[in-house]
DNA sequence: CTGTTAGCGCTTTCAG
DNA sequence: CTGAAAGCGCTAACAG
């Protein structure tokens, strides 16, 4: 029903419902724009009538075009596989739909280029504004957009030379909690996995937080490195092994702390090669990002608020959109340290698995 | 450089370009669609000039607008956390780029109000196709997409009632892939472990082949059965338990068969808070979907050609916005098996994981 | 309460 | 080779 006329191919337009509704274009208008109460409810009535019967649904890019905002954010992701970006894209998706926004997603998977095209992209849809989990690197095209006057704010990572508001995990508080716990646990040398965080600053503020939380513990009780590790390239790898064995031999009680949840899937992935499916027996690890699997294998994580970062996020963009002025802000959310049997330094028994 | 000039918030326009050209409008927008030839090089570079100083950027909507296409094409995702969705998702973003499409991402978290108003949002902003992986309930705004004239095609699912072009696995083969493995390795009971599958095509075709394909096998061989795991419900994991423990008292060999990732990770908590540590000792689990975890599970999985089946879906849905018309197509892929260590019948050594 | 009239930024005849 | 003008679907004054 409601739509037993010729199926036209083409949609139906304002102006076909008016003619069939009897009346101007301006009535119609009125009526999508909520208006009510100023049309007579006759009038209401021919007009909805008409609407369903043609099956009319108003063109937003017609409408933006004219009103000068279409509702567009963009949403830059700058890799969907990892599960952090998901949870942080729920919160926006939520958040967006209750601000009334639609969300553009764009996927750069880690490719420079993609961020780049992406960007240019959402500017020539004319995105009202843009939320970027940026790649890092310094880029024009996001300067631009500032200066374009579309608002940004960046999800995680700060970006080389661009000040916005920008909303992310509270690192330095969520790797000194980490910190904390594994000394707590007993372990007194800590190895930090991160991969290269020259471009990317919360790997660089949680390398930091590492070294000054290490520092401030007094050197003599616990010793701390930091290792860099690329997820392309094994050879690191190599050294990890050396620092445990050479650990273990001194009777040192190790742990590995990988700085987010890909290094750690990388990291687990090795030690299970070398040390068999008992991997966990022979060696600590946790980390920051509590991935599906960490329940799993039993791994000690911080897990990130991510939910509530994607919404902080539209929060704060909705305001730019709205034409707030005030200065670049910055967000820091608290993490969650989630104790799993990983980082007991008894060997786990098989009944018990999470302590406190 | 390139934009000394007053920072005026408002885009530049084609006309603001045209001015500055000295020119006229028309000139403009042939420079823009590339009618190279038909300008003089003189023009041209006054008008490249004009560009660059202005940082003009044509608005997509607009043209789309007085083109009647606009390059969007809708991708509309059940359930992003899902890694199978990511990995189609990234299938379609590249071929949506190599065709010059600018792929609209829609999360609607399994639930169906979602579906529905993304589904209207995207008829909103006239997008020229849509690729649905959906929730498989028959959906009177999906029907409304293609009478409308929009293309569809589907993925991973057919819906109800709905004759259009759809691409995923061939899940018959795939599932008979799977149990001819499971038997070969000495398995002679098997627990096929798969969510509500009423609803969902993909699911009721792989309960259906897992049936067909043990029933073929001679019920005195091997005997299996399908079990419902409903994940937000954990009573239906007390009769995986039951059969478990009824299998193990007579002395069959049992292996449980995940029909997806999602219930393959419950599937396999729930072994682990029940069997502790070494549950892969106890039980064998392979699944459907290679998740990222399943390599440091070694468990063994069939994996689906996710990054072609969302290709392929592209390409089907741009021939039809081409205009091709055709009957329905259906396209299966076929699955790569990937054994690892959790399907060898004896305990798995430490140091052989995954044999073949 | 309702309709007429101008555009939004762009493409596309149709004449120079 | 180049430009003027009409119009895509919609909204927003401005009259009635």
């Amino acid at each position: 029903m409601a739509r037993d006329n010729f199926s036209n191919d083409r949609r139906a337009t304002i102006t076909d419902v008016a003619r069939e509704a009897g009346t101007g274009k301006t009535s119609i208008s009125r009526y999508l724009n909520g208006e009510t109460g100023v049309l007579s409810t006759e009038l209401r009535e021919r007009i909805e009538e008409a609407i369903a019967k043609l099956d009319y649904r108003p063109n937003q890019m017609a409408r933006g075009l004219k009103r000068g905002r279409n509702r567009l954010v963009g949403m830059l992701v700058a890799d969907l596989t990892n599960p952090y970006s998901v949870e942080v894209l729920q919160g926006v998706e939520a958040a967006c739909h209750a601000y009334g926004y639609m969300p553009l997603i764009c996927h750069a998977a880690n490719e420079l280029d993609l961020e780049r095209r992406y960007l240019q992209l959402l500017t020539t849809y004319r995105v009202e504004g843009v939320i970027v989990n940026a790649l890092g690197v310094k880029e024009d095209t996001l300067e631009s957009l500032t200066r374009g006057g579309v608002p940004v704010v960046l999800v995680d990572r700060a970006v080389e030379g661009l000040v916005t508001d920008m909303v992310g995990l509270d690192n330095t508080e969520a790797v000194r909690m980490a910190v904390r716990h594994l000394v707590s646990q007993g372990f007194d040398e800590l190895l930090f996995v991160v991969q290269p965080y020259a471009q990317v600053s919360s790997r660089r503020v949680r390398e930091a937080a590492f070294r000054d939380t290490i520092g401030a513990l007094g050197v003599s009780t616990v010793s701390g490195a930091t290792i860099v590790l690329d997820l392309d390239n094994d050879e690191t790898l190599a050294e990890i092994d050396a620092r445990v064995d050479a650990a273990q031999r001194q009777n040192r009680r190790i742990a590995l702390f990988a700085a987010n949840a890909p290094v750690a899937l990388r990291v687990a992935l090795h030690l299970k090669d070398r040390h068999g499916v008992d991997w966990q027996r022979r060696v600590a690890l946790m980390s920051i990002d509590d991935s599906e699997w960490a329940e799993l294998a039993g791994m000690t994580t911080v897990r990130q608020p991510t939910y509530t970062i994607g919404e902080r996020a539209v929060e704060f963009l909705h305001e730019r959109i709205e034409g707030a002025v005030l200065a670049a802000r910055e967000c820091l959310l608290p993490g969650e340290l989630v104790v799993r049997a990983s980082t007991s330094i008894t060997v786990p028994s098989p009944t018990n698995h999470g302590g406190t």
